[in-house]
DNA sequence: TAAACTTAGTTTACATGGAAACTATTTCCA
DNA sequence: TGGAAATAGTTTCCATGTAAACTAAGTTTA
């Protein structure tokens, strides 16, 4: 039901129309709103997996790199160790994932996938893949392209990487 | 639980040379890790003010639109009104905000910088436009830019805006 | 006008993620 | 050799942020 609008009594403005001043050219502003719609996204596309992005990411780390320590691939995914022990505590009890701790060094652990976690893996591979063709949306081939592009130099991960 | 292998395994590589296959490409991942890499930035160059970048940038935005509905300023923020409500919260402790209920709609809450508030935004206005100076680093001016108008494009936020 | 519905914000209960302290192991070096 | 330092991961504790339930107020409609 459509409302007709009578303008009321209000002194002050209220409708939408929000003025940001230098924050709607702020960088970090402007990641935050595009880091909230691609989770958002993720959740959406994702959905069947139960998995968060940060779970999903290790298990793709983890599948091209088994046998690695924890730590490195903590390290590697921006994940603090304290964190990354309850993600990996999950994924083992989901029984994707099997911790060994080597006999050449017993403090470090080990992780891979067990069987469960590769067929998981190369089940959602396609999903996951098509999940960032979604992500593009607003952005042509060559925007997108771009985009990355300065992401990567952004955060100083060469784009040889 | 943890398994001891007998079996060698120093032979799996344990450099910090992981592969990240389609990840090194995602848009989620690069725009957490910049995500990261910007929120550091934000604590440094910021540290005197002990706000959060969510803080900081509600009380920028309720400067340049005071008395405006608190669920109003969420929702240009992207921030959760339950959270809104804490942040707010502490806000007005701090001195900074305060709030009004109007009596033409006593459900609402209409929020406003207090002297104070206002003082402070002043004073630290150029520390936080500085600071999206040095946000920049690796880019050079046109990218920076380039990279601006990408973000507001995939987010929907026309550049009219 | 009264009941149903909608809107605004707060409270509650919970999950997530991080810092600091802790345990266990390995390395360094006097 | 043995004590100090370094390394790897875990545990504990806490702050942050969210969903869902809730309170209060305003609007619609029969």
């Amino acid at each position: 039901m459509i409302k007709e609008k009578t303008e009321t009594l209000h002194t002050i403005p209220d409708n939408e129309s929000v003025d940001f001043g230098e924050l709607k050219n702020s960088l970090g502003f402007l990641v935050r709103i595009a880091q909230v719609k691609i989770f958002k996204e993720f959740y959406i596309a994702m959905a069947d997996t139960k998995l968060k992005p940060g779970e999903f990411s290790t298990l793709w780390i983890v599948g091209l790199n088994p046998g690695y320590r924890q730590g490195t691939i903590a390290r590697s995914l921006n994940i603090k160790p304290a964190h990354m022990t309850k993600l990996v505590d999950r994924l083992v009890r989901a029984g994707y994932i099997e911790r060994v701790v080597p006999p050449n060094d017993r403090r470090s652990v080990r992780i891979s996938l067990t069987i469960e976690g590769q067929e998981f893996v190369n089940d959602h591979r396609a999903q996951f893949i098509n999940f960032h063709i979604s992500e593009r949306e607003n952005l042509s081939d060559d925007e997108y392209k771009q985009f990355i592009s300065l992401l990567k130099k952004f955060n100083n991960l060469g784009s040889a990487q």
